[in-house]
DNA sequence: GTTGATGGTTCATTATTTGAACCGTTGGTT
DNA sequence: AACCAACGGTTCAAATAATGAACCATCAAC
């Protein structure tokens, strides 16, 4: 790996979790030597990727990231232009709706929507990573991957989050395999054990995969007709998010949607 | 420069009118071999930081951008916490007012408000690089910068980008004391030649200058009572913000903001 | 005052980065 | 159809930058 992977891989030390970490911590946890990574770190710091702050001298993400974000997000309004369907989406099916979007890897949530309709509701967060193999949107986009992809996204073990998890992974291709039949991906307290989801893939121009849009619901208030709300308004709205994105829905994934409704 | 540094230079590469550039003109623009481009170009691209798009294989800003800022965003709740004041000041002003914080050697426009009220106004765009000289924004941070880090800041020359635009750099300095003085800068026509406007400084926790919070107004329609407005106006957002970042106004600037109104 | 933690620095050793020249492909021109 | 120029991408010896054990200064706890 190169000195600038090894530099980047330092920005995923920092979660919610973990907004602020010293020196030393940084280099425990990422397994570098400390003299390196405090030169990863001030060279990162010169460009404004990360900032030092306090007494402590601790690191954290800087303001150019949100630079970045701002110039990522004019040339390409992915956010900011999904964000109204979103928020309809919740509103339509008095649910969470979120939006995640493949980052290598990883699977990343970037939006949400809260429905004010009912007191509780499945919570999420900015920025959260998602399991691939433990969640609706893992599973939608998995399903619509190039086989190569997937393999590779599911070669690791596949933790067991709650009894409901799938981990074997033949049991899980099969699973994807009915994803794919279905056009849309269900799962039930496979990643928490209370909260039931359904996810569909995003496609962006060139009929690739690059997210999946989801609306997510306690289980206690999961029943059939809200379930055929929600399968017919987060194929909608993923219509919506496709086009507004210049891409366009493959017509057989039109087909199997219009199947579902 | 280290190898980290020339890499995350890339990323500046991509602006507003070039939001997606190719190899080739990549190594051209920042001076480096093609074959070296590449490399850092794929070691940022494999987490995200870029991505490549389309048959011609052009480079532009990745998804984990966003990432990074909604992280940002979270732990240093910087734009979505001015928001709701900048657009409260835009209301109250019926003009254009915009935040911008510094970024190493750069100021950068990270978030900005219209006004409904009238159907010509200063129009922004997000992370606008200004320049430190010919801004109010930019006077009103190298004002109450240290000293060395505002002479480092003038110490390239400066441009004339208008006919109004102080290029002379102790003119600038003689200037940067009566801003000092008097709490705000005042620029018109120095860096558009029809739009003026008002800035004062913004401070972190520890009493650090970060940025400058602005009113932009089309020259044709400033006159002494709106100057007035925008003046107590503008004071009283920056102590907002100022204080939902967690800081403090300095008691002498507050002396300064109250003898202003 | 000792201990152990922190952030930061040094510099000989080592491994990575570098760039001229190369390849294969594409798209326009003669 | 032959040619050319520009593209993205690759190669490998030479040049350069990264590395890390040991170091320093500082701080807080005991």
């Amino acid at each position: 790996m190169g000195t600038v992977g090894k530099a980047l891989d330092l920005l995923d030390i920092f979660t919610r979790q973990r907004a602020q970490v010293g020196l030393s911590e940084i280099a425990r946890l990422s397994g570098l030597n400390k003299a390196t990574c405090h030169r990863l770190l001030t060279e990162m710091e010169s460009r404004g990727l990360v900032e030092q702050i306090g007494a402590a001298r601790e690191y954290r993400l800087g303001p150019a990231v949100l630079r970045l974000a701002a110039l990522r997000e004019t040339a390409v309004p992915t956010r900011d232009a999904a964000m109204p369907v979103l928020q309809a989406l919740a509103r339509a099916t008095g649910e969470t709706a979120h939006l995640s979007l493949r980052e290598g890897d990883k699977l990343v949530t970037i939006a949400f929507a809260y429905s004010p309709a009912h007191a509780t509701k499945v919570m999420m967060e900015d920025a959260d990573i998602l399991p691939w193999h433990a969640t609706s949107s893992g599973q939608a986009m998995l399903a619509f991957l190039p086989e190569d992809q997937r393999e590779a996204l599911i070669a690791h073990p596949l933790p067991r989050l709650t009894a409901a998890t799938e981990t074997d992974p033949d049991r899980l291709r099969a699973r994807l395999a009915e994803v794919r039949a279905l056009g849309c991906a269900e799962t039930a307290g496979t990643f928490e054990s209370d909260a039931q989801s359904l996810a569909v893939p995003l496609f962006a121009p060139g009929d690739q995969v690059v997210g999946a849009l989801g609306v997510a619901v306690p289980v206690s208030r999961m029943a059939p007709d809200l379930h055929a709300v929600i399968r017919r308004e987060v194929t909608v709205a993923a219509t919506e998010i496709t086009t507004l994105w210049g891409g366009q829905v493959p017509p057989g994934i039109i087909a199997l949607w219009q199947r579902l409704i």
